[in-house]
DNA sequence: ACCCCTTTGTCTGATACCGTACCGAGGGTC
DNA sequence: GACCCTCGGTACGGTATCAGACAAAGGGGT
């Protein structure tokens, strides 16, 4: 692909690499978009490419032998996936895929790997992000097993709204469930706090943030520790 | 510290170094004892040393800003920590002790950083048991979601089973109640269901593991993937 | 022997959430 | 306009778990 302008990048991963890094690296990336539910890498199997959102968001999840689920992680123009390459685990056994539409670019995990190789920068700095990831997801843990369902909610809107330019979020209640890994209906009635408190509206297929400190507020205790680690390990990403 | 014989040393980790990198660590490997409530790193603070356990189990616990507590993963002589060394992260924001008491190896954490950056080998190593505990903290993740109290525990004592000699693991009702994020209360109603189903016997301060197949089969879905993945990565290690 | 502290067992009422089912409303297509 | 499919709202009974309190049992120290 043609020159890329780092400053111009969105990505926070691809903006911290180094000039050098940088150029190394920009030469393959591609253009591509990322619509919804397009799968960035499947369960225990060897992702062809890497990918950097630009915009949009991802989720990663966990699968049972039983077919339940459960929400681990996010990620948007914070990130990239898979962690895998970063720790040369060859695959994992999750299923990450776009929940936001958006568009980012992508590399061969392959040619990656190699990148990594040669270059420590790179190499650390990722390794910072696999462990902002896993932080997201320890916390992501803990509020499964003691937060409420309208607390996760709120927590998960508000790391929504972080990677999302506006205050609308395109998402079904149906989708939502499959994220905090409730029913369908405890999401509509969990939306109807919010919305009562004055915290969001909702609409068909969308949520839009109407009062962000107090969403804040709202989630209290589920919200904020993670994003206080990815801070100190790669700075701010809005 | 005097010679420490490779194939003599149980911790899977250490066990799996090429020889040339065991001995370049080995001379720098101090042997301790690891009693039960020890303090192996504590948040946000840049540990002093790693440990590489022989016996005993510790606790990965992360802590909400007002003060809730979940376990996000546990290791013995399967792994190390931090992994933020390997992260090149500095700290995590989680507690590790010591859950049952053992022994292991302590080494420097700025010395092992000196070797991993130059050691590939060692790094690749390392990476893939970062892996393997990340991917064991969405699964404990996937199962405070969905299961239920009873599975939660029996998924708990095979992980504790898997990483001590005998079929007995000296734990408290409390203990294990903050572990599995719920009422001490729960768990003892909880062992009683494992207790009448002839799985286990639970004395005072002690759970014995009474048959392993039929708990694997009442833990089912809880249990499993997270080993099957580490087992990929790493191999055995019991 | 006694005391005391830790650990475990049990009870009571409350409640958050589940499973399931059903219906209505929005919005595209013909 | 008529149709259909997706999405959202609501209701009902059931239950896993909680919150809190209290009592009994084990076991070490003096």
């Amino acid at each position: 692909m043609a020159d890329i302008v780092q400053t111009a990048v969105r990505n926070n991963l691809l903006r911290l690499m180094t000039p050098a890094t940088f150029s190394a690296i920009s030469t393959h990336l591609d253009v591509v978009d990322l619509p919804r539910a397009f799968e960035l890498s499947e369960p225990h199997e060897e992702a062809e490419y890497a990918y950097f959102p630009e915009t949009g968001i991802a989720s990663i999840v966990a699968r049972s032998p039983q077919g339940q689920h459960a929400e681990i992680g996010i990620f948007g123009r914070d990130g990239m996936t898979p962690a895998a390459v970063v720790l040369d685990a060859g695959s994992d056994p999750f299923s990450i895929f776009m929940q936001v539409q958006g568009d980012g670019f992508r590399i061969s995990t392959a040619l990656l790997k190699s990148l990594l190789d040669q270059d420590a920068d790179l190499k650390n700095l990722l390794g910072r992000y696999v462990q902002a990831l896993s932080v997201q997801g320890a916390f992501t843990s803990l509020s499964n097993a003691v937060h409420h369902i309208d607390e996760r909610l709120a927590r998960w809107i508000l790391m929504c709204h972080d990677r999302t330019d506006g205050d609308e979020i395109s998402l079904t209640h149906e989708f939502l469930s499959i994220m905090l890994a409730v029913r369908r209906p405890s999401v509509t009635t969990a939306l109807h706090v919010l919305e009562g408190r004055k915290l969001i509206y909702s609409e068909r297929g969308m949520v839009i943030v109407r009062d962000r400190p107090a969403l804040e507020e709202f989630a209290a205790d589920a919200y904020g520790e993670s994003e206080r680690e990815y801070f100190r390990l790669l700075g701010p990403y809005s």
